[in-house]
DNA sequence: TGTACATCAGTGAACGCGCGTTCACTGATGTAC
DNA sequence: TGTACATCAGTGAACGCGCGTTCACTGATGTAC
């Protein structure tokens, strides 16, 4: 048995987090695989050691990322699981919808990252990405009050709606002002729905964000 | 001189036409110019004759669809832009967010068929995809009432974000029911912050969308 | 009305390039003795 | 402790392929006479 066990388990995590920097960044077709081994110091033909085809290390890009922290290096506040009522929640709006968030693109979460990609990929990505949104509306969902025949489901779904679909634009436009007037609507519109910044006492303090 | 001066035109048209239909299916990337020129009754060399680049076209195809009715093809609906009040904004969250859009692959606004390609591909491209969002953040901006201190701007900004959200979100997914279930929350949340729906003493008529 | 002609939209072979993937190999490693 | 060896992670040349782009050309068209 030449080399440790771990060996090439620490080789394959190696070049599946360049790859998702390097996605991230420039997309999955834009990326060959020429720089990902070359990123995690290897060559080319080592690729096949460790991964079937292209789109199978794109799967394990998406399942490695689902498995951290959700919010961990997006915002200064890391998100603490343990906090009861709708703080988690609101942690959550703050740390995914942030200018921190938006600026470390190589960090994207894969929903806004990837999207197009994602949607065009096999059957094998779309479901990684699904359960990415699934674990996402459900941290809202649970935190949400029904009101006005809007269950608390329909709340968490509409939610990660916003999240996503504001980072997606935010990134994409140059205006950085724009970008962050969006980043900013999307967390007064979402606190004054919910709430959830009031619970604590302190309403949404944007002098973080400016 | 030869051919009537419509006729290149008409070429090239049809040329933006086929591209915006393939690029939405498929991504900017992986349609080759091979097929576009074919899809338009044409062959490869001749597409120089028209554009300057691949991403030349790109542009163009965003900016014919700006140019479009925004709802056009997606609902039974016409938007009826002399309608006053919150009415066209209404039809707008009803046209985007549906299932027909949904369905409507080749048809899919740009905003959500090729965010990823959009947020990778040059300025000209981004400011195309920028004047697009603010076009549809007005018209939602225009109808919004400012409500605890969240203006009707940030409102307007939001609710795009939703819109797109929830689209972008719920054409990756693999799971039709739980695709039509972020469309239909994404409706119902919007109407109930805005009160749209009850406006004309209706409120969201679901079995349109079921 | 008919014909010769100039124009230029459209053709398709060719080019260079970079990609994903394969494969015969190399050499660093842990083990057996 | 020291050495010979089997393993297999990693190498890098090579392959086939399809792409974006170029270019010398062709032939359908509207016009001039």
């Amino acid at each position: 048995m030449p080399y440790r066990p771990e060996h090439k388990q620490q080789t394959r995590d190696r070049s599946i987090e360049c790859a998702r920097q390097l996605f991230n960044r420039r997309g999955f077709t834009e990326v060959s695989i020429d720089e990902i081994m070359s990123a995690a110091g290897l060559t080319r033909g080592g690729f096949y050691n460790h991964f079937k085809t292209k789109e199978d290390l794109y799967v394990e890009t998406l399942e490695a990322f689902a498995c951290r922290n959700p919010t961990e290096g997006w915002d200064d506040v890391t998100v603490d699981f343990s906090v009861r009522g709708p703080e988690l929640a609101r942690q959550m709006v703050n740390g995914y919808v942030s200018r921190q968030h938006l600026e470390d693109v190589e960090g994207h979460c894969p929903l806004i990252a990837l999207p197009s990609d994602a949607a065009r990929a096999g059957s094998t990505v779309r479901a990684a990405y699904q359960k990415l949104l699934a674990a996402m509306a459900e941290i809202f969902e649970a935190k949400a009050r029904p009101r006005n025949g809007v269950t608390a489901r329909q709340q968490g779904l509409s939610i990660a709606s916003t999240c996503v679909g504001a980072m997606v634009l935010a990134r994409t436009i140059d205006d950085s002002t724009l970008a962050n007037e969006i980043c900013d609507a999307a967390r007064v519109f979402t606190f004054d729905i919910t709430g959830w910044a009031d619970e604590d006492g302190n309403s949404v303090d944007l002098a973080h964000y400016s």
